[in-house]
DNA sequence: GCCGTTTTCGGCCCGACTGTTTTCAGTCG
């Protein structure tokens, strides 16, 4: 990740536990890394990289688990990895060989772990040979030609890492999910209609819905009679800025916003977000913008498992492949088929037929996996038992309750904002517009904010009059303030109906250390009138970290409050610049049986459109109709909102 | 570093592409 902090973490004052899950996984992720720079065995590295994931998604108490010595009950942690965070957690020491790697290998060489073509094998011959300590160091070294007469090397690499410097330099590497998309749903339809294309359909980690992207994956269904022909035309249409390479099964190129018909545009944009994503420069950097795209062209019974695998992830398939081993079968991106000498489309000759996706998993004994789940934290198993989750649709969404009118930074009016709902087909309505605190989104007073009240009892009284079924819901976007307070008189609160907590102050609480402001949340989530934590870590994506909180903790301690009978919900803000809280803490507030709500947090009409972003990332969270607050009816959710 | 009714060693998912080689290593997804 851009930016991140290689050091290892520093032990609480008070443990064990001294480290959190999250730290833990963390350290283990970044030894991995640091593990494969210094060429270690492959296999050792991914034994980190397991461990990471492990602990990240680890649903029981580190601290308990290492007490009770169950930890080493983990498949995947032996008796290494397993001391190593005993050690840790319990002692709050680091193993030394840990500290020695962190300290002896040069934040440099991880930065160039992001340019193209460039890997950890490489690098370590260009530290090793040449001394190269940067990004900037390799430029130097390519530039003055030292890079291309080296063994493993030669003209072309150095040129490739030359373009692939300077790619890093104008962007980051991937892309948000919003961005991504519309260059993914646009290219596919081009692609979909050409003469020749049977099937085409969007892979990659866009078909999974991933927050960011790095590139496009488009798989299409060619006779390969047609497949010159199909590859002519894709290379002839709109939108293409370049051309990195076109085969007999693969056509590689680079999209620019040209593909666009209608130009490009952000669309209205909260100032703290803008800020936070390099503000005024930043359209004009996506209008200026590229993104890779692969097109895959396969015969048309190969279709479904090309498909399978270029959505990935990496890990599904992996777990798939051990499935499909298990029951002597091979499975690759032509098919799936009995252990055979044969290779590549040949073997698919061999395999076992499939028109879908879900007859591959059926093959397999398996209950098909839709997309978004295919990420290797529960899915298999959960597919093996048959009791994968019914996921939300945007359909049974009827509101969602934090949104921002005129009143504070919106664009829309009360009366625009509840029209644009009622023609979203929504229920109803909730507006959370910010607290006097946040002067830098004209936080309104409290005697607005009562009167805005007012007003939409009036309108309420009236569509029930007039028997039309929606309701508006009046709440506010407090701020979170010193040790957990909230920004209006408990008078106040106590008279309208919600009140969605959030950080805003991110500068003071990103100085802060994670036990200090999970604490602080903790006592916000105490006081009786707070019902939402709004977007829980305050991340920007591409943008900015979030500020460091322990979510296990906070989920775990929201838990009880709902288990006691009183609504704590957790948001899923549902910005394209934030889907946070993270999905993969949507599966834990499920399990946890913790409400989530997905809001758009719009400040326009169109804003409330991005409630789409969080219903994807809702059902890439596993989470199902009755674990989210957005599907309820005005009357139920008027009932929880009371008590 | 992890794992094991083929268990204390010898495996660890699989294939394509690229650029470098003259049969392959590194990177990527």
């Amino acid at each position: 990740m851009a930016g991140a902090s290689w050091k290892l973490p520093k032990a609480r004052m008070v443990g064990p536990p001294f480290f959190s899950r999250n730290q833990i996984s963390t350290a283990l992720h970044q030894m991995a890394v640091l593990l494969e720079l210094s060429g270690a065995n492959m296999f050792r590295t991914r034994s980190y990289q397991n461990g990471s994931r492990l602990i990240g998604s680890l649903s029981q108490d580190l601290g308990e688990l290492v007490a009770s010595g169950e930890l080493f009950e983990l498949k995947g942690i032996g008796k290494g990895l397993g001391s190593a965070i005993s050690q840790a957690v319990g002692e709050g020491k680091w193993p030394e060989d840990w500290v020695d790697l962190h300290e002896n290998t040069p934040a440099g060489l991880i930065e160039m772990l992001g340019i193209p073509g460039v890997g950890p094998k490489k690098i370590k011959v260009l530290h090793d040979e040449l001394g190269v300590l940067s990004v900037a160091d390799l430029q130097e070294s390519c530039v003055k030609n030292e890079v291309a007469p080296m063994k493993g090397f030669g003209a072309k690499s150095q040129q490739r890492i030359l373009d692939g410097i300077d790619l890093l330099a104008r962007f980051s590497a991937r892309r948000r999910l919003d961005i991504g998309l519309r260059y993914g749903q646009t290219f596919l339809s081009m692609i979909a209609k050409l003469a020749g294309v049977e099937r085409a359909e969007l892979a990659g980690s866009a078909r999974r819905r991933r927050e960011t992207i790095g590139d496009l994956d488009i798989v299409a269904a060619v006779q390969p009679s047609d497949v010159e022909m199909v590859t002519n035309a894709i290379l002839s249409l709109n939108g293409i800025a370049d051309v990195k390479g076109a085969g007999d099964s693969k056509v590689s190129v680079i999209l620019d916003t040209s593909i666009f018909e209608g130009g490009f545009s952000l669309g209205h944009l909260d100032p703290n977000v803008l800020d936070a994503i390099g503000g005024e420069s930043y359209e004009q950097l996506e209008s200026g913008g590229t993104i890779d795209a692969q097109v895959r062209l396969v015969p048309p019974h190969v279709f479904p498992f090309t498909l399978a695998y270029f959505t990935g992830s990496k890990e599904h398939n992996i777990r798939m492949r051990q499935v499909a081993q298990d029951k002597g079968l091979k499975l690759n991106e032509f098919g799936l088929m009995p252990e055979t000498e044969l290779t590549g489309l040949d073997a698919a000759a061999t395999s076992l037929p499939a028109l879908d996706e879900a007859e591959i998993y059926s093959h397999l004994g398996l209950q098909y996996v839709v997309p978004e789940l295919r990420e290797d934290i529960g899915e298999i198993e959960a597919s093996a038992a048959e009791s994968l989750p019914e996921l939300v649709t945007l359909s049974e969404i009827k509101g969602a309750l934090h949104n921002h009118t005129t009143l504070s930074d919106g664009d829309a009016s009360l009366e625009q904002m509840a029209d644009a709902a009622q023609r979203l087909g929504w229920k109803w309505l909730g507006i959370a517009d910010h607290s006097p605190t946040l002067t830098i989104a004209n936080g309104a007073s409290a005697d607005d904010l009562l009167s805005q009240h007012a007003t939409m009892q009036e309108y309420n009284s009236q569509w029930k009059n007039d028997g039309v079924d929606f309701k508006l819901f009046s709440g506010v976007e407090s701020d979170i303030l010193e040790n957990g307070k909230l920004d209006h008189p408990d008078d106040v609160l106590s008279q309208i109906d919600y009140v969605v907590a959030s950080v805003h102050a991110m500068g003071r609480w990103r100085s802060r250390d994670e036990s200090q402001n999970t604490e602080d949340l903790l006592k916000c989530l105490d006081h009786p009138a707070t019902t939402v934590l709004g977007h829980p870590t305050g991340r920007i994506l591409q943008g900015r970290d979030g500020y460091e909180v322990d979510l296990h903790t906070v989920l775990e301690y929201m838990s009880e409050a709902n288990n006691d009978g009183t609504l704590k919900a957790i948001e899923l803000n549902a910005s394209p610049y934030r889907l946070d809280l993270d999905w993969r803490f949507c599966k834990r507030a499920k399990e946890l049986g913790v409400p989530v709500v997905i809001n758009p947090d719009a400040h326009s009409v169109k804003g409330l459109g991005d409630i789409d972003y969080g219903v994807m990332i809702a059902r890439k969270g596993w989470l199902e109709r009755n674990d989210i607050l957005n599907t309820l009816t005005a009357e139920s959710l008027s009932g929880r909102l009371v008590g």
